[in-house]
DNA sequence: TGTTAGCACTCGAGATGAATGAGTGCTAAA
DNA sequence: TTTAGCACTCATTCATCTCGAGTGCTAACA
């Protein structure tokens, strides 16, 4: 069956209008409604050819249509114009991200906040992957006479640091003098390029500091072996205002997957290329999270990258929800860090 | 009215099953299943008098009773038994604990998360008050010709840390004497007696770095000067199972509360003392949160102290709530770690 | 005087069923 | 090809009814 521009007309309307309700469309309403120059009968033909080509549903046979996973898809690739963010959104966008902010982390939280505040919806985020960021610098910090700081900088800003105690007594100028041989031989290499031959040669030269170089390693290894990375959810609790949510077990299980850090995280980074991304229901690999879809934006900054996006019902206001992320985007690219980032 | 050890007894009986239960309780399954040697009518007699000295309230005539918070209040400080923890649930919380921890706030987050999957409530935790901890360390790392990174470490490991740019270029040696000077002067005081009168006579000495001085100082008034705590929120999730918050309206409101910081970091400190407190429905200030009740344990490790405890139904089991608190507490209270913060 | 048996009464929860109305599919006419 | 009309479906709503758990009170009993 083909799909004529008027089938086209009455899909794009039908979904308009139940992202707006949450209702089961009818003829008669879009008749009423969006194309009052066509019958109630003429649409009703139309939408049982939309049905038939899988683009649209029907909960039971007296109510209205629904549209399916593939009328969404339908929609958000071709059909959905764009929404203009409002100037208003767009300030508040801008000064809830613009306080001073220095480190990735923050910045993510914030721009996180921002999009939970426009969309109305719930939001996800993942800071980046420290294995993928170049090291720009390594300090042993002197703390105590058996007790010091280890720091991992990397050009993000991103920060893994850690207190540990030594056999080996040790002082500040020490331990100034290891950190300076560290950053000398390891500084400007990703954490991944760091490999155990490259610190066992470190280790040969500093003998005499054996167990603080030892602890060092452990340090970085772990932290090189660790792809816990950060995962954060800011406003899960506005899914409940979403009528599909009042009933109370679907609302358990989203909330239930979205407070687990670990399955977050196995699922966010499930599209490959930059950008922008819609992730329409049973599109999503998760079981849980059919019923929800994803809008997903996967930045790059210098070397690495991370996801922050909007998680909402099937029925989301796409149009909405992608340009708030294409507005962040437009945002994260002019940022002033990421020239930084490539000195 | 006296209150009899009978009333006691009934009282206990009603209580203990309204918090297994969460069903008005009536008096012929009290005499059934907890006072054999007495008749119902002689136990609604009593349950009539409970209800008029306070402790009882009936949700309507035909139905059993369900306690008030004054009932639950005599209920924990007098009426409840210890709750002894299972060998299983001690060591589950103690394996949960016990990856080698080197930061307070990872302690506090394991710990939370412990008392989550032994309770099956919610977990609640504010990490300590920086601005109490004593100086350890102030560095200067440098990163860049014109970025450096500052850190605060205090004792407790509790951390800040910000990368500036300068204006003023500087090298890694520069960097390391700066920082020498700073801890000369400000190591070992606690955050809140570093005075801009201590900082200025830095600054004075010395003058050639003129604006990292003073950025180094905003930072540290910016430190000092924010109490946004750090407020976690574990398991929230858990609410949902419980048949109080069956109805969305209800578990919205407390969710919502929850997922504030801001407010929730207000109401945390509300007791003053040290260890383990029980805050019952309307005792609780925030209106939000009256039908809640919250077990509160307020650790002092050194000279910093914060709060971890548990959120629930005011019918919460707090017999085993107060048990695992009182667990985290004595295991805190041997943590190797506190000895050395006091080295 | 305290305890108990008995009974009338209350009231929420759940079941039943009729009315309502939104919406459909189909047919026949324009 | 479009539309008007009509029979049909089915979720929702509302009133009504029943059921039973639980109470309060009274009178008898120990």
């Amino acid at each position: 069956m083909q799909m004529g521009d008027r089938k086209k007309k009455i899909l794009k309307a039908i979904i308009q209008d139940y992202i707006e309700t949450a209702e089961p469309v009818g003829s008669r309403s879009i008749a009423k409604r969006y194309i009052p120059d066509l019958s109630s009968a003429t649409i009703r033909n139309e939408m049982a050819d939309l049905e038939e080509m899988g683009y649209l549903a029907q909960p039971h046979t007296s109510a209205g249509r629904i549209p399916s996973d593939m009328g969404y898809r339908l929609f958000v690739d071709s059909l959905m114009r764009k929404y203009a963010l409002s100037m208003q959104e767009m300030v508040h966008m801008q000064t809830v991200m613009e306080e001073k902010i220095q480190e990735l982390d923050v910045l993510i939280e914030r721009a996180a906040r921002a999009l939970t505040s426009v969309t109305q919806y719930t939001s996800i985020a993942m800071t980046p992957d420290v294995k993928k960021g170049r090291l720009m610098s390594m300090q042993i910090v002197y703390l105590q006479p058996h007790k010091v700081l280890l720091i991992l900088v990397t050009e993000q800003g991103v920060m893994k640091n850690r207190i540990v105690h030594t056999d080996h007594e040790i002082n500040s100028e020490q331990a100034y003098e290891l950190s300076s041989m560290f950053n000398k031989f390891l500084a400007g290499l990703t954490l991944e390029e760091i490999t155990l031959a490259r610190i066992n040669q470190i280790k040969a030269m500093m003998a005499q500091y054996g167990d603080i170089i030892t602890q060092m390693v452990d340090f970085i290894t772990e932290v090189i072996g660790e792809n816990e990375r950060n995962v954060l959810v800011q406003g899960s609790v506005n899914l409940l205002n979403l009528p599909e949510y009042s009933d109370i077990e679907r609302a358990k299980d989203v909330l239930q997957f979205l407070e687990n850090k670990e399955t977050l995280s196995n699922i966010l980074p499930q599209v490959a290329e930059d950008g922008v991304h819609v992730i329409i229901g049973h599109e999503n690999p998760t079981l849980g999270m059919h019923g929800c879809s994803i809008v997903l934006y996967n930045y790059k900054l210098g070397k690495v990258g991370g996801s922050i996006g909007v998680v909402g019902p099937t029925r989301m206001d796409y149009s909405k929800v992608v340009a708030a992320l294409e507005f962040l985007k437009s945002q994260m690219e002019t940022l002033p860090d990421k020239d930084n980032a490539q000195d």
